[in-house]
DNA sequence: GTCTATAGTGTGATAGAC
DNA sequence: GTCTATCACACTATAGAC
């Protein structure tokens, strides 16, 4: 419950994005929105047009969000490897699953365009950024000509999100740990015998 | 609906699959099952002790058909790398998703540890699977002895789970085959220079 | 073994008082 | 701007007739 001083309509944003994380958008209601941000039916009527319209203002600041943990990963110090390899291994709550890759299996966000655009934008747009850092390592000689920026990228983030099923099947962090282990394990394979940073 | 000669709890089963994998546990009512099974309320609570029971029955045969399918390519004909590779490439309903992967997002299932268990189970026979397939390929000396097949076996199920997502966020298959594709790449410069296969 | 009836709760939304 | 009251409907399950 937020009883700080946020304003109701933020509250109101805040709690639906932490319900969407734990339970989607087919199992979060706007009673338990309402109930969790401590604000009356009534309130959220008045801010939103209904729960697609704050379901949407909720999915837009976390995908906001995770571009921002994204880049301060890839845009940091450091070569190319260094910091795919910074954006894999950093800190992560992995039992709680990505909380924008989690609504692909949401069947009414698919359904609908104005709910899957910011799912579909924020996975494309942290693919491309991947491919570019990737493609930066191969021209700087830091990786041999044989690696492909873009599918590199896509198999990268296709890695990671993959990795938070098998953490929530098994209920342990370990299966995301090796997968990711795995996949920089392959990529090492691709690192120019004379890159910059070795 | 399942107006053929299947048994009401046969049709019950296929309808309870069906729905899990489009709509999840979460989004599927027993109602809905009911009536895509063209049974009536009392059938489904004479066959079944409730949903979970209903959705167990559903899971449970679900998994089954995933190991075959899975099995029939890695156990088939072809060197190790071959057999990954017809893993990956097999034809797939990539929009649909998986529909055991799907599941741990469904905060429902993954509370309750006997619909969680068939998932989790399903899902680590793939990656042991894959480890044994991997280990056997080096040791045969197809992969050089750098391939951990453990963590590769990880990677190798996490890019199709999350290949998926891939997919479904962009309503195009594009994104899961160019995650594969990678994958199959950085897989490459682990062959031995002298495999067998080559 | 299948059906309908019913119960109790939750859902998503609107109306209108304050 | 926030509240409570109310709506029509769906959810999960039980009861009891056939």
């Amino acid at each position: 419950m937020y009883t700080d001083r946020m304003t109701t309509s933020e509250r109101l944003i805040e709690s639906a994005r932490e319900l969407l994380w734990e339970r989607g958008y087919v199992g979060t209601s706007p009673k338990a929105i309402q109930q969790r941000a401590g604000a009356g039916q009534g309130s959220m009527y008045h801010h939103f047009t209904g729960k697609p319209d704050l379901a949407l203002a909720a999915i837009r600041r976390t995908a906001e969000q995770m571009r921002a943990t994204a880049e301060a990963s890839l845009s940091g110090p450091g070569g190319a490897y260094d910091r795919v390899r910074g954006y894999l291994l950093r800190e992560r709550d992995v039992l709680r699953g990505c909380p924008i890759g989690r609504l692909t299996m949401d069947p009414d966000v698919i359904a609908d365009p104005v709910l899957r655009q910011p799912v579909d934008e924020t996975l494309d747009w942290l693919r491309g950024r991947l491919a570019d850092v990737l493609a930066e390592g191969r021209e700087g000689g830091e990786f041999t000509a044989g690696l492909d920026p873009e599918r590199t990228a896509s198999t990268v983030v296709a890695t990671v999100q993959g990795g938070y099923v098998l953490a929530r099947a098994a209920e342990s962090a370990a299966p995301f740990d090796s997968a990711v282990e795995g996949l920089l394990a392959l990529l090492t394979a691709y690192r120019a015998p004379d890159s910059p940073s070795r």
